[in-house]
DNA sequence: TAGATTGTTAATCGATTAACAATC
DNA sequence: TAGATTGTTAATCGATTAACAATC
């Protein structure tokens, strides 16, 4: 376990530096945009918000890809990332609940400039199957399995309301798919070795709330209300 | 600093438990919805997707609200916890880019059940100035500082496309809006004090990425495809 | 060689968890 | 009293950060 192998370092990056790693690679790609060829840790460490010690142990984690004295090579940190993320390969998402959400997530272009393809659009509201929705004809929720074979579905995006959410993701376990990513806002059930992760607007706000409360002195606090004090 | 007040406990729960209280309170209300009084601790993390000793230390930080032997009041613990939130007051939110996404988040009515109101609509588009969406007048741009003003804003969703998202979370900052929600696929920069969450479907998407491609095998890995060694 | 910057070490901090004494 | 369940302790684990030796 203590063992050091030369090159293919040891599998597990820590999670805390795979949520950033899309972050770096979405920096740089800017940085490769304006033509930036080189950059050091610290130019970069601070594009992206975060503190060069933390990019750079980041990095080590995927390899040695900077040169001491220079700095890291934007084009080959690039690949890098991209394929240590998997985004060398394509991936194919279906949306299911074509809503307003669903509509803004089928409409936005740019997921993370590739890697990422949308092969279906699913609802289970017969006036809304047949629709033609970012160039794609809405199916039918009941074709999920179908869909999910034809087209190769790996992921899999819940936009419905939180009532049939875990009814949608079910499915989405059942026919094979097992990457998530649900906007309901419920917590849903799934089996080991399905990878769920969620998107949830009112626990952002609930959290900033929280925030500006402590900032703004926590008045009213500690007062109960009349009428709430309890049963 | 080791000393132990008795009641009014210590400020500063800590972030991680901050992030996870709006699913308790979620799990709470749907209990609610059901009829039911009394919940332990074991029933309520299950249902919030924790395990039960977590729950257990992050309620110990708000104080000591639960009956051994017992288990947690619902409706009591639904507003310690609104409390804690400062869901108890008024929150007014300002979108900014009133394209698919923000349509979609204006539209969207159930914010955790109360604490937030949507107060005004913000676009650069005059085609989109003047039209009517969620029940309120998409106002300009322009109009931001007057609108903060007058309508009490404090909190600030960003919807726009990237390359405006700083510019309008500068002008927030400006209007005293400490507390941002942004949507925009960019790194803001904003001064100490002000607090800056970020929703991002394509690092959502990207994570989910890695951690399917560990679980195929991480097939390709290794292997650098022509053209693309560097340089 | 001198200057710059990486990659790694080690200290610190915060979060998680099992276990159990306190207590309803 | 016996059974159940909280609130807290303490061990462990993972993440962050400063500092610096290695090295371009």
């Amino acid at each position: 376990m203590t063992s050091r192998p030369p090159r293919p370092r040891e599998r597990g990056i820590p999670e805390a530096t795979v949520a950033r790693l899309p972050v770096y690679l979405r920096t740089l790609q800017a940085l490769q945009d304006r033509g930036t060829l080189t950059v050091s840790s610290e130019d970069l460490a601070s594009a992206a918000g975060v503190n060069s010690a933390k990019l750079r142990k980041d990095l080590s984690h995927l390899g040695s890809y900077g040169t001491r004295g220079v700095g890291y090579e934007v084009r080959y940190l690039v690949y890098q990332i991209s394929r240590e993320l998997g985004l060398t390969q394509d991936w194919a998402v279906a949306i299911v609940g074509i809503g307003n959400l669903g509509r803004a997530l089928a409409n936005y272009g740019g997921f993370g400039t590739r890697g990422f393809r949308i092969a279906a659009l699913l609802d289970a509201d017969p006036a809304m199957v047949g629709r033609r929705v970012a160039s794609l004809d809405v199916g039918h929720i009941d074709t999920l399995e179908t869909v999910v074979r034809d087209k190769g579905v790996s992921i899999g995006v819940i936009t419905t309301p939180a009532a049939s959410a875990q009814a949608v993701a079910t499915r989405f376990v059942g026919a094979g798919v097992s990457s998530i990513l649900n906007f309901a806002p419920v917590v849903l059930n799934v089996p080991d070795g399905v990878d769920v992760r969620k998107v949830d607007l009112s626990i952002e706000l609930q959290i900033l709330a929280f925030h500006a409360q402590r900032r703004n002195g926590d008045e009213g606090h500690g007062a109960e209300p009349a009428g709430l004090e309890l049963t």
